[in-house]
DNA sequence: TTAGTTTGTAACAATTCTGTAACATAATAA
DNA sequence: TTATTATGTTACAGAATTGTTACAAACTAA
């Protein structure tokens, strides 16, 4: 998932709490405390998203979202209204001063992700695109498809979870504890030398002849994409 | 399994219980008994995980959790929280406030361990993303690579974590003792003169034509960087 | 059902890593 | 200087880790 985000919102605890969780989920975020300030500095961010307050101190979400959609370079950009509890009359004129998605505080982290998500793949495709790309290997997750230099590649389902689990973060070592646990449905108990023999199936499958290896094999820690 | 781990919790008993098994698993742990002294120890403690309690006599866990986001140098302290059972569960999980885990009280220490190695193993390598790097050495934690003037450098597990120890405190004199401590897996018992030799390896690795000796032999004392 | 896949494990092979001993060399003290 | 102690270097056996293969059980699709 990547991204650009950008938050206006007074309340300093919620942007704190939402931008470190965009960040750990691979977003790069900004924001600002008001509505003047915030338009300023959004036009220079040029985010992907918008958080917007409903509640400013100074403007509030609704001349905020006027003003941008007067910008002919912002006026596609999407936006999530963050609203207090009780301000329910009020969503619907949010809505149709060009918002695209509103949440209620308080909210869970998961609701607001899957919300950004949505809007962002409805609105803006190409920044969430749900192929995992690696050099010349591409994961469709969509339509569980794997081509390595344009050429379809077919795995059976355990050596594509295994496969998508190294591209989430390509390069990076993963231990077999860590494969175990994020590749096999929960609790189920497997040696870890299995693991070792789902890379080499894996391997075979996915190495092309002429083609440079593409898992690389860290003794004592784990294994990873290269 | 190793690390720092704060707790802040009012009541003695579960922090003697919890303090006791966890330094039994070779933990270094803290503890603070209320919120604002927990708070200002814990910055100084530098602890790789915190357990919190929700309910404490000053501060509520929330309270608390928002307050450590705040402070940059640990906003990706990984926390987990302990509620008593009915304890507004809800309403904590509704403000997603940053943690990463919750348990209820009363718990094993068995669930309490498998949380905290799931929590680690989640944050640790993400947050401590960071390179270590020594004039023109790097050495990646998460690729688990090592390069020397941009170019890379192989190593066996045990150089590899004998570098890292000696890049934790570059120039910094470890004596064979601290060494043993802490590039050996615990309890394991080995000649010190084993060390010398991984050293010697790893000199041989790391040294480079035309580039100054990295590691220095202080007589009677240890090694360092240099 | 049946034929074809997929999966986990065991067993063995291949490879790499480790610790130690033994000897060489360097530094220090007497 | 010589004696003593600390460190450097090398070689090697056996530990430990990973690669590979085969096979039976579980699962799927027709």
């Amino acid at each position: 998932m990547n991204g650009k985000i950008f938050i206006i919102e007074d309340e300093p605890s919620i942007i704190q709490l939402v931008q470190h969780n965009l960040e750990k989920e691979g977003f790069i975020v900004s924001s600002s405390l008001n509505g003047n300030e915030g338009l300023k500095e959004l036009k220079k961010f040029e985010p992907n998203l918008l958080l917007l307050d409903w509640m400013l101190p100074d403007l509030s979400g609704i001349d905020i979202c006027k003003n941008i959609r007067k910008d002919n370079s912002f006026k596609d950009l999407p936006i999530i209204m963050l609203t207090a509890k009780g301000e329910e009359e009020d969503k619907i004129k949010g809505l149709d001063s060009g918002v695209d998605d509103y949440l209620t505080k308080p909210f869970s982290f998961n609701e607001l992700m899957a919300r950004i998500k949505a809007v962002l793949r409805r609105s803006n495709p190409n920044t969430v695109s749900d192929n995992l790309e690696f050099e010349d290997l591409v994961l469709d997750r969509i339509e569980k498809r794997v081509f390595r230099d344009k050429k379809e590649i077919k795995l059976g389902p355990t050596e594509f979870r295994l496969l998508e689990f190294f591209l989430s973060n390509p390069k990076r070592v993963y231990s077999r504890d860590q494969i175990l646990e994020n590749v096999w449905p929960n609790n189920v108990n497997v040696e870890s030398r299995t693991i070792d023999v789902h890379i080499r199936r894996l391997r075979q499958s996915v190495n092309i002849k002429d083609k440079k290896e593409l898992i690389r094999t860290v003794r004592s820690s784990g294994y990873s994409l290269i």
